[in-house]
DNA sequence: AGAGTTGCTGCAATCGAGTGCAGCATCCGC
DNA sequence: GCGGATGCTGCACTCGATTGCAGCAACTCT
């Protein structure tokens, strides 16, 4: 037996297909007979009547659907974002469909044309460059976005970010209580927004602190990986220069930390401390477990997901930005420094 | 500007709506005049032609997507076959819609039951409980699916899973072959299919390698997390009996194992060896890092979505099922038992 | 030359739901 | 008793693409 269609409720409750069209739509319910109308949906509920949304959306040019575009979904960072997006995707009749583009900017712009062809009714983006000529372009040919995780620059786009600098205080400021003065930054990639705002509010937050601003301290990796974090953090070593705590631009870089202290023997936090970014999972199990920074990513999503929803229903209204509060797990990598 | 219809290119190449949807059609091309029909293609390239699935899925009752269940998008296991299944699915036109069930069955039933109003043309499930019910009526109303990593019982339905027996084996036989006569077992639960298996396998092993097959020496637990891990070693240890290695039944129990470990001051791998099974992200940030057994879970979402593909395209073929190998991944968890 | 093919194209219906407009009955006020 | 408002319902068309069938021209065969 194929599934009912309005027809059939309408047949079933003796009644025209519009008018069973209008009294199963809570928005035009009020136009139809009060008894009619309970009448359908008694009807409707008994045949286990679902309305068949490719018909609709063929009509009202709405699929019920929103575009989630992500570099990967294998980094441990996004599904708890995509978690949260859903719980609020899914209560408000929504499903969103994922697409990993690998930072990629042929496949990302791939990817979206064929989420446009699928007539997504708005996206969420997550990507991480701060160049950005794809996102104007939609932006003026008006298509509903929201972005994550970073701020358009000169795009007038609804965002949800964490606040980094807040973050980075946290950090520096933790570092600086246990009694370090001489912190080192190993920062992600500059041409990332993150890696630059970092950077940034970790210089703001070393003399804030009154500690030492010496830019021989930071350097900057190639990517936000292990053996970037690796590299990095041999470069600073190997300058000769004197620290004896790193803040790690995420915690993949302050994995790549870990690496190093392996390879050379130094003891951490005996010797040096580290603070890493992001909380990821299992960073508890590692010896000694990770310091961080935590992030509400489910928090974020649901946040996009709500922005998403709201500009879908009104997209003239003005693009509303949110930044999200961080907080710092202070786990086993982190003491006070050797007194020399 | 609208998006261009199919009417817009007919109109633009001069010729009849119907005439135009042949000519774009590979499969109904043949149709139609060569010449008309490069004509039709050129304009619909040129006009920046994209076809509206919405309204095409009315007519076909095709909607081009596929419904993925999981139970959790946050456990580190699933993201790589998502990728792996939206790896096939794309290429061939079909999108995913991404669910979460939570192992809860009842919302299980209501995801399920939203993915088949959206019109999916069948399911890609990976949860984990043996007993299933709703599989089974969900495959009597024709509902086209494939299962991964576990083999349905009783419903003839197409699965991809990992050879766990082969996997197991790879385990104790590499324990063995450091020396190991007596390897203890933290199962996982017995209400989840690969629990069993493994469990079974495990069993086989150890009589197939001559090992000392004590029931003694298995435990099992109430889920597959590290506390439940940690809490079934320590039943083991706290039995008194004897053993130089543990055979986890999954990386999350081995971290478990870990946490004991530590709170108990057992040297890994000097005093007791483990090997785990999944081989999680970030397994080798351990210390030790953990010795495991891989899964090609990119593989096997590749595979998942091949057969779904295959099944959608011809839903008498019978039922066929993969078992994909596994391979051992040796780092510091495992060593030679120390000689008393 | 007339009948029958072949090859291509257009007409019109269809999928399932939504909606402007017209029609009809009822009721109100004067 | 009549004009007009009000409330409800049905008709018919629409969204965009697909497809069975009919139509028509050119060509083949006898």
């Amino acid at each position: 037996m194929p599934a009912p269609t309005l027809r059939d409720v309408a047949e079933a409750a003796g009644v025209h297909a519009a008018t069973a069209s209008r009294a199963l739509n809570p928005a035009t319910r009020g136009l139809v007979n009060a008894d009619t109308a309970r009448r359908v949906m008694k009807v409707a509920e008994q045949l286990g009547y679902r309305p068949n949304p490719i018909a609709r959306g063929l009509k009202t040019s709405k699929s019920g659907t929103v575009g989630i575009v992500i570099p990967d979904l294998t980094n441990p960072l996004f599904p708890p974002i995509v978690r949260g997006i859903e719980g609020v995707l899914e209560p408000a009749g929504y499903s969103g469909l994922i697409v990993n583009t690998d930072n990629d900017p042929g496949r990302e712009k791939w990817q979206i044309d064929h989420l446009r062809s699928r007539q997504v009714e708005g996206l969420i983006v997550a990507t991480a460059r701060v160049e950005h000529p794809l996102m104007r372009q939609l932006h003026r040919e008006g298509v509903v976005m929201v972005m994550v995780n970073r701020r358009p620059e000169g795009v007038d786009v609804p965002s949800i970010t964490p606040d980094d600098a807040a973050g980075v205080e946290l950090a520096v400021r933790h570092l600086a209580e246990l009694g370090h003065t001489r912190i080192a930054h190993v920062a992600g990639p500059q041409s990332t927004s993150t890696g630059v705002s970092r950077a940034r509010a970790f210089r703001a937050a070393v003399r804030d602190l009154g500690l030492d601003d010496d830019p021989a301290l930071v350097t900057t990796t190639a990517s936000w990986s292990e053996s970037a974090g690796a590299d990095g953090l041999r470069r600073l070593l190997d300058s000769g220069e004197e620290f004896t705590a790193i803040f790690a631009g995420n915690d993949l870089i302050a994995l790549g930390c870990y690496d190093v202290f392996f390879e050379r023997g130094i003891d951490c936090p005996g010797r040096i401390s580290v603070v890493g970014f992001n909380d990821m999972p299992f960073l508890d199990k590692l010896r000694p477990p990770l310091t961080t920074i935590a992030i509400p990513h489910q928090q974020i999503g649901a946040e996009a997901a709500r922005l998403l929803l709201d500009a879908i229903a009104d997209p003239s209204r003005p693009a509303r930005s949110v930044l999200l509060p961080l907080s710092l797990v202070v786990r086993g990598s982190t003491a006070p420094p050797v007194v020399l």
